[in-house]
DNA sequence: ATCTACCCATAGATAAACTATATATTCAAC
DNA sequence: GTTGAATATATAGTTTATCTATGGGTAGAT
């Protein structure tokens, strides 16, 4: 059997850019908020989670600082910058565009 | 830089038996429809489709047989099973599922 | 003859996501 | 006081899908 994926292979850094651009938050977080916003549905595995914000602030489109939280633990908080929000626009047009494109061919009348 | 896929990665299935679901047709064709039908934003690369051939057959999602085209050339045609149809529908609602969902995370209110 | 479009297929690389594991802290319950 | 659940971060190693690159081959037009 195929390995059925928590997420849609190839939208995480995008979720995880969009819920940074509401609000600055925490790995753990960002994990509950996509979980909580997509009604339990998309599961962020820790494993998926902290590499991708590896990536992200590798890229430059995050930055990072440690924080206590309102619960009084260590955490560290991401910030979207600039560039990130740029970033940000350019894979929700990339996304929007191919769902429009899988949604053409998933049609049922011939092209 | 992030490698840029062609597709939306763990759709090409899908894509493949709704593709079929229309009419046989051989991996070339296949394709081509896909290409074709997406208005030339999904790209199907050879590399890509018939690994997802073999694994489709080796599920018993689809059969295959080899027959001439209109243009007398050798080519593999490949078939729907009532087990592919099943899959295929499987499929279409888990993705319109993820899509909600993800849709739901790249709102702009909070949960 | 040569070129283009048609056709199939695999090997190897790459990248994203997974499982599993490790560490550590706060707070509540017992 | 210690046990456990929830909070929090992170990495190592595995799996899988897709890609790039390559190989083979045929039909028909120029």
């Amino acid at each position: 059997m195929p390995r059925k994926s928590d997420l849609l292979p190839g939208t995480l850094d995008m979720l995880i850019l969009k819920t940074l651009n509401r609000a600055p938050l925490h790995g753990y977080g960002i994990a509950l908020s996509i979980r909580r916003m997509s009604d339990d549905v998309l599961t962020v595995e820790e494993g998926s989670l902290y590499p991708a914000l590896q990536r992200l602030l590798a890229q430059g489109w995050v930055k990072a600082e440690w924080k206590m939280t309102e619960t009084n633990r260590r955490a560290r908080y991401y910030t979207l910058t600039a560039a990130g929000r740029k970033q940000l626009g350019i894979e929700l047009s990339q996304f929007e565009e191919m769902i429009a494109a899988i949604t053409r061919v998933l049609r049922d009348q011939e092209a």
